[in-house]
DNA sequence: CTTGACTTCAAACAACCGTTTGATACGGTT
DNA sequence: AACCGTATCAAACGGTTGTTTGAAGTCAAG
């Protein structure tokens, strides 16, 4: 019986075996962002690794855990290089102002999404595993996504108030991350319907301000509101006139007509 | 030389050929929707249609012409049974307020996005489209998507006054897209992250409210303001400390420019 | 030099893919 | 009945996939 390849715990020898292995694994996720995990050939892999076709299976094992590696691999590289807290190095860890926490989050997210570099990886294989999750999703999740939303959440709870509810908090965090998500997931199609939107660096921080201004300025405006109750706007023009604005109907069935 | 597959366009005989062309019309649609193009057989396609394996290539003659039928075939069904205007019975076609045009454009919106049927394959396979455009996109943007975004921007103009430029009316419309999107696209992941989130009838409806307050009231804030003016934050402390987040990085050095 | 654990290599394997083929069954026309 | 264009079928083809295999290479220790 053919005993699975040894994989020594030897970590003594950095060199003859870790080479390679860290040039499979860089090379994977190139290929994995680009093509998918199942799409994405090993032979690909190891042509662009310089590394024989075997090499995956004797180095990983397996496709498959060869996939989880890179995957945790670039999130941990991602989250050095863009934290959304805005890094150890901050004067004051836990007490910023929730605009600025807000702000930071946006900004250092956007800065993440678009990166060219190998954290760029991980947010195209993370695109991906939201449309066709392979199971190795669940731990980047549980490890790096869902500390990272619940700190902005809790930025957006003070925003809103002590009378704003779970949903609502989550609704307006969700609609924050919805919008930077968007113009990297959904790239193709937005360069087809509005081709004149660029991402150079100029482009990506007029968007991350955009972004920052509009939800703000949404999440002061909700505040204290339950489900309905006057809005207080934030800007100079306070106008809102709390208008027919159809809005705050629930069963949507009746508009005001015939 | 042998000829491609007849395609005979003789309408006339709707019975013995169309039936089973309309048969692996749908199997592939569902097959299509839940494997994306590539990792979808058409070996599924017709064993699920109660076809031959032939049968792909004789009706459609290739599984990519397979799959560019399906995508406008469900488009055009989801505009029928969506329409995003609020669709032809309504009472007044050209003249409805933008606040109202908003919220009917997002509630059709995510019913498209969350509906069960057969134009809920539509939302997947234009999901997909995005990660990985196979081409078939191009058309669909030109003949569905550009015609919405421009309706929708039209709405979001006129609320945010006649001052307001062509960008940030672009990413106004942008950030409401991106709301409704974001719940279907990164589903998998929102599963995960906030597993208290539901999607049932009417938790859907709870959430479009959302995105129409959310973004009605941020586009009120936003009004008169140009884009690139200092951005004012929103709420009770506007400090602004333009921190010292290490996401500003690259060339970004300053931001107040003009 | 010899040994032996570890790594790399070319080649092959079985499984699956989209597509093609040639035969067969059907249905209306002459 | 004979004919013919059409539709369906089982079977096979060439190509690609992930994985396995056994030999060859590498290099420090004995």
């Amino acid at each position: 019986m053919p005993l699975p390849p040894p994989i020594p715990s030897n970590s003594s020898i950095p060199d003859a075996q870790a080479v390679t292995r860290r040039r499979i694994l860089d090379a994977a996720g190139e290929v994995f962002a680009v093509h998918g995990f199942r799409n994405a050939t090993v032979r690909e892999i190891c042509a662009r690794a310089g590394a024989n076709i075997a090499g995956v299976n004797y180095h990983f094992g397996d496709k498959e855990r060869l996939y989880r590696e890179v995957l945790l691999d670039s999130a941990a590289l991602a989250r050095e290089r863009f934290p959304l807290d805005g890094g150890p190095n901050r004067a004051k860890p836990p007490t910023v102002d929730p605009p600025d926490a807000i702000a930071i989050f946006v900004r250092a997210f956007i800065g993440k999404l678009f990166d060219a570099g190998r954290p760029a990886w991980h947010a195209k294989l993370i695109s991906r595993e939201m449309s066709e999750p392979t199971g190795a999703l669940e731990e980047v999740a549980e490890r790096y996504m869902k500390p990272d939303f619940a700190r902005l959440k809790k930025a957006v709870a003070a925003l809103l108030g002590p009378k704003a509810r779970p949903t609502q908090v989550r609704h307006c965090a969700s609609s924050i991350i919805a919008q930077c998500l968007f113009y990297h997931h959904c790239r193709p199609g937005v360069m087809m319907i509005m081709p004149e939107q660029e991402y150079d660096g100029a482009s990506l921080e007029a968007l991350a301000e955009h972004i920052i201004a509009f939800s703000l300025a949404a999440i002061a405006s909700l505040r204290g509101t339950s489900t309905k109750v006057a809005p207080r706007a934030a800007g100079s023009t306070t106008r809102r006139t709390t208008s027919n604005n159809s809005a705050s109907k629930s069963t949507t069935r009746r508009r005001s007509s015939s």
